[in-house]
DNA sequence: ACCTGAACACCGTTCAAGT
DNA sequence: ACCTGAACACCGTTCAAGT
């Protein structure tokens, strides 16, 4: 089967999601493609650059379905969704996004919508353009925490697992000096990560909507 | 000189500061330090256990000082302030800190701190856990976005220099595709990550000021 | 007991030789 | 022109031999 860019970065995806993110090598590619390592270099300059690619793709792949009849509040969280969704699909890929420069048409989409949303909701354009600031830094907070991993994009843990912030395992606290940890152990064990981020979400958009100048309809 | 533990951290940190974070191999820290390779392992049983040392290094440096006289709101600024600080002092160990778990005694304990500013600003348990969360995401966020590096933990241009959303050797955006884009381009050329930081953390504090319940003291 | 050189099974990429 | 094997300069870690 022909080689092609698109074939190179649906492996290095799949690679990816299936072993984890540092077992992305060009010799495995290669070898997953039944090719000779030096091949993909026709198709892709560099290691490096075929990360951008599995990145572009990742953020090409967000559905940002957008629902005129909502109003913006609504219209906001459904982006945020569609953006945090991201680690359910792709959550081995999502590091590889995250620790991205994010200039790429694809990337420069969800931005476009977003400050369309805030504008025509009547903020001026500096206002949209720190508003959209601070729920990026917020979702890709969000999405790092949820994945949890470590500088090689390894998973420390089976996915799903609970990241075991004080497990009985775990070498004992000192109450004294942890009181809030240790007292509320149960609180922090209990991990709903959609929970959590709409709880911040909501943060976000009310604090937001008080920011609002004058109507505009 | 004696090799210790602390002493190949720090000339992990070093040379992650000085080369770009995937400069750090343990044949480059080894020769840093004057030593064989393998003396390393006699104070470190892996690379991977070696970056949780860092982490817990830069986590540790963090200087939490706190203001009993400053209002709950101020004291939750200050704290996020000092973590945000952590671009700043070790702009490239900040990936390092961010994508590992935080579980260790010294990332908890400016999770103690802040719970005991929100437990004592009258929250609930439960509402103090999932305010944390929020200001987590949004720090560690705003910390991706600052330092900006690659998978490899290289960062992708010199520090401080700008991200170039928009910059005019670019590929040139399609107007009608990006309006919102293109006509911001001042917006979003202009970076000032401290700004864009206190305008989202005020954001936040404001949203939760919202939800605290009747008042304690 | 602590230390460490050699070796193993990997990397990304250059370069020159093949078609 | 497109393709690719050999080679180079790297990795982290095991293992066995040294002190």
């Amino acid at each position: 089967m022909q080689l092609t860019r698109e074939r190179i970065i649906t492996a290095a995806m799949e690679l990816i999601e299936r072993d984890g993110a540092n077992a992305v090598s060009m010799r495995r590619i290669a070898s997953e493609l039944g090719t000779g390592v030096m091949s993909l270099y026709n198709y892709v300059p560099s290691r490096a650059a075929l990360l951008d690619g599995v990145a572009d793709q990742v953020m090409s792949s967000i559905e940002l379905t957008i629902d005129p009849g909502a109003s913006w509040e609504d219209q906001v969280r459904a982006q945020a969704r569609a953006f945090q969704q991201i680690a359910r699909t792709y959550p081995r890929c999502t590091m590889v996004v995250v620790s991205r420069p994010a200039d790429s048409p694809a990337t420069l989409r969800p931005v476009e919508l977003a400050l369309a949303t805030f504008r025509s909701a009547g903020f001026g354009g500096e206002d949209a353009v720190r508003a959209v600031r601070a729920f990026i830094a917020y979702i890709v907070g969000s999405l790092v925490r949820e994945v949890g991993v470590t500088p090689g994009l390894e998973p420390q843990r089976p996915l799903g697992q609970d990241p075991a912030i004080l497990a009985a395992d775990r070498p004992i606290l000192n109450p004294a000096e942890f009181p809030q940890v240790t007292s509320l152990t149960a609180e922090l064990m209990r991990r709903d990560h959609d929970a959590d981020f709409e709880f911040g979400l909501d943060l976000l958009v009310r604090a937001v909507a008080d920011l609002r100048p004058a109507r505009r309809s």
